[in-house]
DNA sequence: GGGAGTCGTAAAAGGACCGTAAAAACTCGC
DNA sequence: GCGAGTTTTTACGGTCCTTTTACGACTCCC
């Protein structure tokens, strides 16, 4: 791992400032979120490796931030909180959270069990993150953010690179049609299931010999695309 | 999962008692040692799901303990401790512990971080293994959403795939018509009952050798269907 | 043997989804 | 504020999927 990235979601202006310290002092690459709504848009966009979130937030509850986050992302949630009763503990991990500190807490305290959540994910993802992707004549650099088909490189913008990257990590199994919309446009956009058919298209003009009939980028009538794995 | 599996590494007697009550009264199978020796040869022997273990012990440091397992296995480590200071969690926690629970504490904060250790787990074994299902030549691969006859792919529409997945979820039993029309098409149109006849004309067309003599996709008379296990 | 209910099959009607192209709106550097 | 490149929006034809309907075969019970 480069550089573990963390995404907090906090209102308070103090315990960020703190906590900002903290973290990049330790050499973590640090998010910023004040609301719930831009915590989960923080979290589609940086997919990084844990997300502290605290539950005292002014728009929506902390614990609504923890259920829509899940219903699409395993990283780990580490929950701040003003109020240490058992029944908020069990209401938060029950929701989805991974961990449960209280306020006031220590420095050390979350930074050790930041660290559990990462020694979690390291172990668990070791198919998915290979620096480069191939099948076929088909070669993505997630490193330097590079797509070659053959000696070819070919330029891919934006929301096209991060289409396919979003398809590489789940390479070989199928992404539905929501899943791409919220990980590629964000969670607002999840109605808008033409964007995917035309950057879909995009892409085959790109990438395949044939868009017409597609080698990597496979259609899964009804549910969503998939990239080959093989 | 059948029934989760604890060992507990606990000296207390009073403290025993009460988990005891707690995690059995819970569901869960529980295997109990007093020493970090016996807990150590517990776990090995046992295999559980989770290891709770409290750090003041006769014989050796709970850090101990937890190192000592680490050695050969990634089962989660819930720590107990009468000390509830920064150094002693920031180390227990970089020892291989995944949790830390200070006492006093109460039970369904235990119980809430035993879920999310069961949780862990949980999805790091569901990727791995018996995503598939298998019964004569037909295969049925649940985390890549494929299926096959023989080495034949086989392409299934969605609504196709809801219903095997339906009947493999169920493998052996009987399916009954309204639960598979609720599952299936939903709570709405569980009236639909000749949907169902369709759909399995359909499948059966499609994995069966002879649709007319079904090996697989078997009839229930005036019940439902079952898919054969073995 | 006849009737009611259930099951399997086939095929037609209607609708949903997909790929494509192209226009409109937006963003950024200059 | 101009222009190239990018994203969003709109429109449409074709294909595949779902739903609907119809009918014959079978079973169970009378």
């Amino acid at each position: 791992m480069p550089e573990p990235s963390v995404v907090l979601i906090e209102d308070e202006p103090q315990i960020r400032r703190f906590l900002r310290a903290t973290l990049t002092g330790q050499g973590y690459r640090l998010f910023e979120a004040t609301t719930g709504a831009d915590g989960i848009v923080e979290v589609g966009s940086r997919q990084p490796d844990v997300v502290v979130v605290d539950l005292g937030l002014p728009d929506m509850d902390g614990l609504e931030v923890i259920r829509q986050l899940r219903e699409w992302t395993d990283v780990p949630v580490i929950v701040l909180s003003a109020r240490g009763e058992e029944r908020d503990k069990v209401t938060a991990l029950d929701a989805g959270a991974d961990d449960y500190v209280s306020k006031p807490f220590s420095a050390g305290e979350l930074l050790a069990r930041i660290r559990v959540a990462l020694r979690h994910t390291a172990g668990a993802s070791h198919e998915a993150d290979a620096a480069t992707f191939e099948v076929g004549e088909l070669q993505v650099d997630l490193l330097h953010r590079r797509v070659f088909v053959g000696e070819q490189e070919v330029r891919l913008t934006p929301i096209e690179y991060k289409l396919l990257t979003t398809l590489v990590r789940h390479a070989g199994k199928v992404v539905t049609h929501q899943q791409l919309l919220r990980e590629v446009w964000g969670p607002v956009h999840t109605d808008q299931a033409h964007y995917v058919r035309v950057y879909m298209a995009h892409l085959r003009h790109k990438l395949e010999a044939e868009p017409a009939r597609p080698r990597y980028l496979l259609t899964e009538p009804g549910v969503g695309y998939r990239l080959a794995a093989d």
